[in-house]
RNA sequence: GCGGAUAUAGUGAAGUGGUUAUCACCUGAGGUUUCCAACCUCAUAUCGUGGGUUCAACUCCCGCUAUCCGCACCA
């Protein structure tokens, strides 16, 4: 390859001087990992978003939610992300070498991950762990590494603890009943979210590649663990992708092979990698840059049984831009726990179950005043006991972690007698979760080319129809004689055609114009010419391949909206 | 967050302690031109930002911000 940095410096030169992606802010000296899409990028962004909305919408099972991003501070402590995006950092005085100060307490302090940042400076300071690198015990001041967002809803004292939000997953977890309902109770069915996500990263890096705030699109997909997935495989039979295990075996495998090999541990894992590739390959992502790899099980979440990244080659090495993960019942297990909703699927028993049996429960008059509030939560524990105790007293650990000791006074026993048709689950989830702009990025990184034209070098973007955010680029020949006008209203036509969006374009010479179209991708360009001023035709030139052809222009906002004019080529 | 380098027009670069800071491409206006970056004329910058040194700072010094490269962090 030549010169991949110098490649590199020509594109992102191209994508500001054309206003595709451009640093943030930046009159006011900018911020790293904020990035804005400019009057170029604002378009295709959102035909990105579009395409990949239709492709999970079109599964027939899956709706589209919208979310707030600020979120309160219970749902991410439920969610475990207030745990795992905080992290108390110092650094080495000596070698400059940053670590979680929590990690120098390990050995002298029984539970150093419960400390506060002050707590844990002056631990530190008492305790003056040695550096595992230098030897040192010289430690800077401890800076909280929080990778969220904070924020205060509301004003005053009423004012909440809250974050922007590190995913959209959470919101359609907690929209679970809201969900269960709209699908009449049956699985499995999903939801999209289209959205920012927020992360404040100690140093963002490599442009597009770690933002601040970014686009992400994720897909929750609700199932029934017993039942047998059924996914259609035969569109994929014949395609072999490339696979890497978490044994590190490089494998050249179809998704179905792949899946009754093993390697993918569950059905719907691998339909959702098999679409997710249908839809890098649709917006242009080229296949041969696109692998699936494997978590390792010490990388993977412990709830999680199976998790493949997709990484795309680019400018940047290989980056993963999507992770399609089996979550097991992990989100919808702790939102219940954390608010007590019930995030469950009713599932029906082929044959009822006469139930006749005994339990022990609380004797209201004698445990209500003794464990006062807590006496519900004695219940639930003693009624949940397998077997009925004989001995007394007792001591019952309740859901909260609290221990109480029940005398044989507070119980009684009672006899249920009932039928039960079925049980409440906790679905599982499947989910693929997409980086909007490091796949943008990607399109990009592979659509632009440099090419020899006459021996000047010439820049094309060879995007997909689908997304590229110019449809087309009307251009007079010269504007005089009615050109420009007709030309003009040509612009008008197109850009109000559902779905197409064009621009007009007059000045300097026409092929001077042409270049300016190939290189923010437009696929179209229409020229009006002195024939078009007689008999209403103009030629329709193709970006790639720079063929002409000549049609009507009144059939032509149609023929292009309605994906036809390719066929006019081949 | 640490260490190093860098910051001049839309892009990429040159240059200087002292009147109007160069160059190429790009962009805009006018001319010319019957389809692929042609040509001619003209136009477009308070030299990242705040402070200091100086009679005078884009130039020297310091802080900040951003970018790039290592390290660390993150996925």
């Amino acid at each position: 390859m030549a010169e991949p940095d110098l490649r590199l410096e020509k594109l992102v030169g191209v994508l500001r001087r054309r206003g595709v992606i451009l640093p943030a802010f930046e009159i006011h000296g900018g911020v790293a990992g904020l990035y804005d899409f400019g009057p170029v990028g604002g378009r295709l962004r959102n035909r990105v978003n579009q395409v990949w909305l239709e492709h999970w919408l079109k599964l027939g099972n899956v709706v589209e939610l919208s979310c707030p991003t600020i979120t309160p501070y219970p749902v991410l402590s439920a969610s475990g992300h207030v745990g795992e995006f905080s992290d108390f950092l110092t650094t080495c005085g000596q070698c400059q070498v940053s670590l979680r100060a929590d990690s120098l307490l390990q050995e002298s302090h029984s539970n150093p991950d419960s400390l506060t940042a002050v707590e844990l400076e002056s631990e530190i300071a008492a305790r003056n762990p040695q550096c595992p690198d230098c030897g040192a015990t010289e430690w800077t001041s401890v800076t909280s590494q929080s990778l969220m967002f904070n924020t205060i809803i509301g004003g005053g004292k009423s004012g909440r603890e809250g974050f922007l939000r590190p995913e959209t997953a959470q919101g359609m977890f907690t929209n679970f009943p809201s969900l269960y309902r709209h699908f009449r109770q049956r699985l499995p069915f999903g939801a999209v979210q289209v959205g920012k996500g927020y992360r404040n990263e100690i140093s963002p890096r490599q442009g597009m590649i770690r933002l601040r705030e970014f686009n992400m699109a994720e897909l929750e997909y609700f199932i029934d663990p017993e039942v047998e997935p059924m996914h259609d495989f035969s569109q994929w039979e014949n395609l072999p992708l490339n696979l890497i295990s978490n044994r590190d075996d490089e494998l050249s495998q179809s998704i179905p092979d792949a899946l009754s090999a093993g390697v993918i541990r569950h059905a719907t894992v691998a339909y959702f990698m098999a679409q997710t590739y249908d839809f890098l390959v649709a917006v242009g992502i080229d296949a041969n840059r696109l692998r699936f790899r494997q978590h390792k099980e010490s990388e993977m979440a412990h709830y999680a049984s199976d998790c493949w990244d997709v990484e795309i080659l680019g400018s940047y090495g290989w980056v993963e831009c999507v992770g399609i993960a089996h979550r097991g019942c992990f989100d919808l297990e702790a939102h219940e726990l954390a608010t007590g909703h019930r995030l469950r699927a009713w599932r029906q028993w082929p044959q009822a179950v006469e139930v006749d049996k005994e339990i022990l429960t609380i004797d209201g008059a004698k445990a209500g005043p003794a464990f006062r509030d807590r006496a519900g939560l004695v219940k639930d524990a003693l009624e949940a006991l397998e077997q009925i105790p004989t001995e007394f007293p007792l001591e019952l650990t309740l859901s909260s972690g609290e221990v109480v000791t029940v005398e044989s006074e507070h119980v009684k026993r009672q006899r249920i007698q009932q039928t039960v048709n079925g049980e409440w689950f906790l679905p599982h989830v499947v989910e693929p979760a997409f980086g909007i702009d490091r796949i943008i990025w990607h399109i990009i990184d592979h659509a632009w080319c440099e090419i020899e034209k006459e021996g000047q070098d010439y820049s094309v973007m060879r995007l997909a129809p689908d997304i590229a955010p110019i449809d087309v680029a009307v251009l007079p020949l010269f504007e005089k004689d009615g050109m420009g006008k007709m030309a003009e209203g040509l612009n008008r036509t197109i850009c109000s055609t559902k779905g197409l969006f064009s621009y007009y374009d007059g000045s300097g010479s026409i092929g001077r114009r042409y270049a300016r179209a190939d290189e923010v991708g437009v696929p179209w360009c229409v020229t009006i010419d002195h024939q078009s001023l007689k008999d209403g035709t103009a030629t329709i030139r193709q970006r790639d391949g720079q063929q002409q052809i000549r049609h009507p222009l009144d059939e032509i906002s149609e023929l292009i909206s309605g994906g036809m004019v390719g066929k006019l080529f081949s």
